[in-house]
Parts: C-alpha cells; structure tokens; sequence
DNA sequence: CGGATCGTTGACAGGTATCAATGCTGGTGG
DNA sequence: CCACCAGCATTGATACCTGTCAACGATCCG
C-alpha cells in the first residue's frame, strides 16, 4: 500500500516534468530514487469551480503547483471587503508562503476546473538542504510572483476603466491560446480591477458591441488583442 | 589592503546584526572565518535624496539592504508612464530579484537619506550551498516582499483618495515613530496612489486643515494615526 | 532680483459609484 | 412539463469624485 503511494507518487513526477512546457521544471533533475526515500508523497488531485484550495486559517503544510485552469487569490480587508491580488495560470506555483511556516496570505478559490499537484512544505526543505539546484528554482518562482504582483499593480490598477479591463483580458489570453480566454464573473472583475460591477458590465458590454470581445462558451471568450491593445497606447502620447 | 578589505566587510557584518533591530539577520550565524574566505567583501554606502540605487540597466551583480533611510521602486509603462509600486523601509531587502540573473526589475531612486550594504549576488550563492540557513532567511525575505506587495494592492490601490493617502501615511509610519513619518511630494503620492498630484495636495492640504497631518520639517510631519484610521473604518459597515 | 520647481487652489468636464429596475439563465420542485 | 426562484448581467438616472487645465503663491537658488 505504502509502495502503491510511493508508485502514485512518482506518477505525478513524471507529470511534472509536462508542467516544465511552461518552465515548471522544480523536480525536473531528482531520479526515482529521491522519491523512494520520501514518506509523505506529492498528491495530484482536482477542484472544481468555486471551491476553495486554502484560506487564511489552513495549515500552511503544503505548497501546490497548478497544471490546469485557473484560481483567484483574494485578500480579505480589516473592514470586511476584499480583493484579488493574483490569477493563477497554469504552470504557476501557489501557496509559497507556506514555506517558513507563515500562514497563508489569502483565500484561494478555483475559476476554471484546477488539476494540482500538492506538495508537501517538509519534502521541499528535505531537498533544500541536499539540493542547491532546487533552491534556485524556488527563487526563480518568487520572482514570478514579485513580477506578477507588479503587473498587478502597474497595469491592472491603473488608467480608465476600459483600460483596466482590456489589461485584465490580455493578461488573461496570456496563458491561453493568445486569442482565446476566461472572462470572469463581473463582480470578480470589480474586486482585480478595483471598479464596481456594474462599471464592468459596462465596459464589457461596449466591448461585445465594438466586436472586441466574443462569448464562446459561458465565462469564455475569444477576443480582439489588437483593438484591446490600442487603448492602452495613448495614455500618454508625449511629442518626445 | 585586501586585508583592509577585509576587516571593513566584516565591520559591515557587526553592523548587520545592529541591522537585526528589525529583524534582518540574514548573516548573523557568520562568523569570522566565514568573512575571511571571501574574496568580494559586504560594502556598506550612503546616498543622498534623488540618488538612483540602480535601474532596470544595471547588472544585477548585488542586492542591498536598507540600514536606515527611504527608498522608491518605480516601475515604468510600456507607454511611458510610471508608477511607484514599493517604498522600502529601514531593514529591508532590496534587489533580490539580482539572485539568478534576472535584471533589476525597477528603478530605485532613494527619498530620504539612506545608508545600505551592498551585497555581491556571488557571495549569497557561495554561502546558500554550505548554510540552508541562509536560504531559509532568504526565503522570507521574498515573502515580506510579497507581503508589501500586497499590502500596495489590497489597500493602497483601493477607495478614496483621501483613504488611499490616509492609508499611505500610516504605512510609512509604521516604520517610523508611528506617529512621525515622512511626506512624499504630491507628484510621488499621485504615483504610488495611482490619483493625480492635485488630488494627492488637496487632500494632504484637507488633512492639514483637520489638523491630522502637521509638517515639522520639509518632508517631514506628525500625523494623528486613529483619525487617519477612522477614515478606512467605514468603506463596509455592514449589520451582521 | 529673476527663474525654476513645487504646492495650492479654482472651475469645469468627464468618469465612475451608487441605487434601482429590468432581463436572463439554470436549477428546483410541484 | 412548466412555474417559480435565485443569482448574475445589463441598463438607466443621478450625484459624487476625480482628472484636467489653468492661475497663483511659496520657496530655494543662482
């Protein structure tokens, strides 16, 4: 039974090393031997939308890498209102905190159907002490998320509604095939983009009408990079 | 003179762990011997208002930390425009992104005096081989980052402006006399804010008038936190 | 004393939040 | 099978806030 754990363990190995498509190469050089020595395997499993990965009060055991779909993360307020902070896109790794022993920072909540891989915080500092090479991987990782955060706050935070959303939808077609993406509930859009609602059904409603932006299945959409991309270029078009 | 060298970066050492006030020990388990083997030694600086630590251009060979002081990270738009998307704080970390390679992802311009070590990127990879200690000091160093980052966009990129000033002000006083802090420029506030510089003077001039908000120096002021902080209290008073 | 830079203040237009009403859709139960 | 309901998107009207343009004042410095 254990050996059977081990053996399911190894399996999600070696779908790792499929997440590297998108650089996600973090056990991409241990040997199968390395997972013969661990006792709590790393878990492949799946959430469907809306349900919850952590939150705040979990415990911080195990950081997770996403393979497939989509998970918002949402930072609760002293005064009771929220934020998204982040999308997780495929390939990203997510819960990092966890390493150090801090409490997650936010509430993680599935978009799109989520396949993971859940990996425990103990087996990483394990490797961290033999394995330098891992180490810089896990560098590598928070410097996405620094990276992402900044993209955050100086894209998705900034300029006219409009061109709030428009950022939003390119960031989003980003992992997906380029033109195609998850359009996101109107009032998620509100708290990524700090807008109201309603502004977002607005702003999304001008952008079906100017053909911008097309629903294909529910919460999905292939849209217009071009046109979306242009309303970000005169925000400042100084004579230079 | 290499010998020189090396007492002056041990200098730098002690002075690390006077650094330790604020947590920051990222070499505090060194000893000696550990300074002798190095051949680039810490070196400790000091820049002046308006001096650039290092912009997006610069090889990123070092990473810094902040003995005491104010630092400005702005980022800059495709289109030309920018925004200030971290203030670093006394005993902070500063360039990490320089470990692995990556380009220094902003431009870091200093606010208020600062004195800082600058570290070789070399030496921290030397060490993160032999100490896991150091590593795991890294590891939440990313996290405070990220935690800063976070803070920006749940709070700081959110509600009024006159919240969103109110908000600002009690951050940089945390790191300060918690009721004495600094007072950026109105086009530095508009930039973090992510509102325009008049907006950020009428409610700076709004605050003065309340008597929240009282200059003691240029760029310096006292401020009164709990007034400030009623203004963020009510975004949500829901009945619950 | 002039000039430059920055902060302040005013007037006004435009964008957005808010409140409210109306469709739309999927699920539930009669 | 249909009616009903709940949740979400859409749309409208209005007030408020903020950006913009512009003028003026303060301060520092050559």
């Amino acid at each position: 039974m254990l050996d059977e754990q081990i053996s399911n363990a190894w399996k999600a190995g070696t779908k790792c090393e499929k997440c590297a498509i998108r650089n996600m190469v973090l056990f991409a050089d241990l040997t199968r031997e390395d997972f013969d020595l661990m006792h709590r395997p790393i878990h492949d499993f799946e959430l469907r939308a809306g349900e919850t990965l952590y939150n705040v009060e979990a415990d911080p055991t195990h950081i997770f890498t996403l393979r497939s779909g989509l998970i918002k993360l949402i930072s609760y307020l002293p005064d009771g209102s929220h934020r998204i902070v982040r999308i997780i896109k495929q390939g990203d790794v997510v819960g990092l905190e966890a390493m150090g022993g801090k409490p997650y920072l936010h509430h993680a909540v599935v978009l799109e159907v989520a396949t993971l891989c859940k990996i425990p915080v103990s087996l990483i500092d394990t490797l961290n002490e033999n394995s330098p090479h891992l180490s810089k991987q896990l560098m590598l990782r928070w410097q996405q998320v620094i990276s992402d955060a900044d993209i955050w706050l100086s894209q998705l935070s900034v300029g006219l509604a409009n061109q709030r959303v428009a950022s939003l939808l390119l960031y989003l077609a980003e992992g997906d095939n380029k033109d195609k993406c998850y359009l996101p509930s109107r009032e998620d859009m509100g708290a990524t983009l700090a807008i109201s609602p309603e502004t977002a059904s607005r702003v999304v409603a001008s952008f079906k009408r100017e053909g911008w932006v097309k629903s294909t299945s529910p919460y999905r959409v292939s849209l217009n990079p071009g046109a979306l991309a242009g309303l970000l270029e005169n925000k400042k078009d100084l004579i230079l």
